[in-house]
RNA sequence: GGCCCCAUCGUAUAGCGGCCUAGUACGCUGCCCUCUCACGGCGGUAACACCGGUUCGAAUCCGGUUGGGGUCACCA
């Protein structure tokens, strides 16, 4: 490639995200786009979003309008684009139809692009009977097709696809994340860039797109690494037909891999974005540990913020290894950003996962336990899903609850004894705090009966939650309040 | 098979020639705290794939080997 291509940096970085809308947003997906965002944003650059719609057997609307909820979601905002609009658009590909036809047009006049007849079949024929092996691809050879041929092919009623003439020399490009790069000469021919029926491929809309729009960093998935070449090539035809001033500068970022090695599959519920979402994962977690994924803020930090990312955040410093989707780290990044959340703000987050219990929106008498009992499970929380199994005794009645099999287990001899003994000296209580509620219990259990406190809490616990493991018991029993905490403690003592 | 990429504890990473008897986090694990579970605190476990070079000195640079991955479509 040639060196005198200059490249646009600092305040007037361009990077793009475009997916195909096809399926539901993969971690890896969105990672590519976090990147971008976060490159564009260090920089004071542009975001350009644009959607790569050519496929219309596979692309929906239903999969555009998951990954604009994605982004939104995780609140990666992007400067031109669909939805936004710009200069540069549509940003539809499957709106630009009339763009590539301009422009193939004068590829085509500048004998850039070139018309080829033959077909798979044939070219495998034709391999095999020059001794190649079959499956050795295309030999160019139709780069000087006389017009005679051509009009012999035509007048068989074949239409041509449209091949570009790349350099016959080694290509090479310094990649942001792995350093130079070169593909000695002969490591592709000349591929298709158009169908025979019009119809432009990937391998042509993407770099047009990208020149058109002004790109100046292609940020994107490693697999698309080794065609990198060839998009060179097609950008050096654009520049010479003047639609392109530049070659971008190319970033391939690492895979997200899931188990073992293999790279993390669509049909893997783990690359499902919004299956996060679903298990309880919030956008402050999720972004985090995202960026991890092939990036790291400081040495010995790996919890922070958007913006903090925005700031460190560098291209050069992506690490260019496959990185493994780890769900433990995942969620203990995501148990960190719960914690830091403001307690109202947590609570709020809360109700969409209560909604077998509560009310969306809660009721008052709803929201007023909810308010109490969330500072009571945040630090024991790393998914939002959690909560029902948290906290789902104190939206049940104490006629409905059940006790677990695991609870009703660790139930004992002393049990039924340690009930009656509570219920004797919670009957005359005269404040219902958590205080006076943990110092009555204690002299009567403690001291009175001589228990550990494990032991003596235990079927309290039960008797209360239902559960083996719960909050904290005796602000539970606050939260509660004296008629159901009483009704439970009794109705538990029946069965003991 | 051709071409390309990758290679530090189980995992994610720090390291960009001496600060490394390799740091951090998750995981696992011991102890403390403690009404359960968590949170928090203090410990422990565990890695430079291999072989050659270059250098006074290499996890760091170079070459090779091995291993993994990707790509070779008129899909994107």
């Amino acid at each position: 490639m040639s060196a005198s291509f200059t490249t646009a940096t600092g305040a007037d970085v361009r990077v793009r995200f475009c997916p195909s809308p096809t399926g539901t947003p993969h971690v890896g997906l969105i990672r590519t786009a976090l990147f971008n965002w976060a490159y564009a944003r260090h920089t004071g650059g542009k975001l350009i979003f644009r959607i790569e719609d050519t496929d219309a057997a596979r692309d929906s609307e239903e999969s555009y309008a998951q990954i604009i909820d994605a982004l939104r979601w995780l609140r990666l905002d992007w400067d031109e684009g669909v939805e936004v609009g710009g200069p540069n658009g549509p940003y539809r590909q499957s709106q630009r139809s009339d763009v590539y036809a301009g422009i193939i047009e004068q590829l085509k006049d500048r004998g850039l692009l070139y018309e080829s007849y033959v077909t798979g079949e044939e070219m495998e024929a034709r391999n095999v009977a020059n001794g190649r092996d079959p499956k050795q691809g295309y030999d160019n050879f139709e780069r000087e097709l006389t017009a005679e041929q051509r009009a012999a092919f035509k007048a068989e009623g074949r239409q041509p696809a449209l091949r570009l003439r790349v350099p016959d020399r080694d290509l090479s490009f310094d990649d942001l994340v792995r350093g130079p790069i070169t593909f000695p000469q002969g490591s592709f021919s000349d591929f298709v860039v158009v169908r025979p029926n019009g119809i432009p491929l990937y391998t042509f809309v993407n770099p047009v797109d990208d020149a058109l729009m002004g790109i100046t960093h292609v940020l994107r998935g490693e697999d698309i690494l080794s065609s990198t070449p060839r998009q060179i090539a097609l950008y050096e035809a654009l520049v010479e037909i003047g639609v392109a001033t530049f070659i971008p500068r190319f970033g391939h970022l690492p895979y997200v891999m899931g188990e073992g090695n293999k790279k993390l599959s669509k049909r893997d519920p783990e690359s499902n974005l919004f299956h996060h979402r679903a298990n309880g994962f919030i956008p402050e977690g999720l972004v985090n540990y995202l960026a991890l994924l092939g990036w790291s803020l400081t040495n010995d930090r790996d919890v922070f913020s958007l913006d903090e990312m925005v700031a460190a955040f560098d291209v050069v410093d992506v690490n260019p290894n496959p990185a493994r989707f780890d769900h433990k780290k995942a969620e203990s990044i995501n148990g960190d950003h719960i914690r830091l959340l403001e307690a109202d703000d947590f609570a709020t987050r809360l109700v969409p996962y209560l909604t077998d219990y509560i009310a969306d929106p809660p009721t008052p008498e709803q929201q007023e336990v909810l308010t109490a009992a969330a500072p009571l499970v945040q630090e024991r929380m790393q998914l939002l899903g959690e909560a029902p199994g948290m906290l789902g005794f104190l939206f049940t009645s104490d006629d409905e609850l059940q006790y677990d099999d695991d609870a009703l287990k660790t139930l004992g001899e002393t049990s039924g004894d340690v009930l009656r003994a509570s219920l004797a000296a919670l009957g005359g209580l005269g404040d219902w705090t958590r205080e006076s509620i943990e110092a009555a219990l204690r002299v009567a259990l403690i001291d009175g009966l001589g228990l550990k406190p494990r032991v003596a809490f235990g079927p309290l616990r039960v008797a209360v939650s239902g559960r083996r493991v719960s909050p904290p018991l005796f602000e539970s029993m606050e939260i509660l309040g004296r008629e159901s905490s009483i009704a439970r403690l009794e109705k538990l003592a029946a069965r003991s």
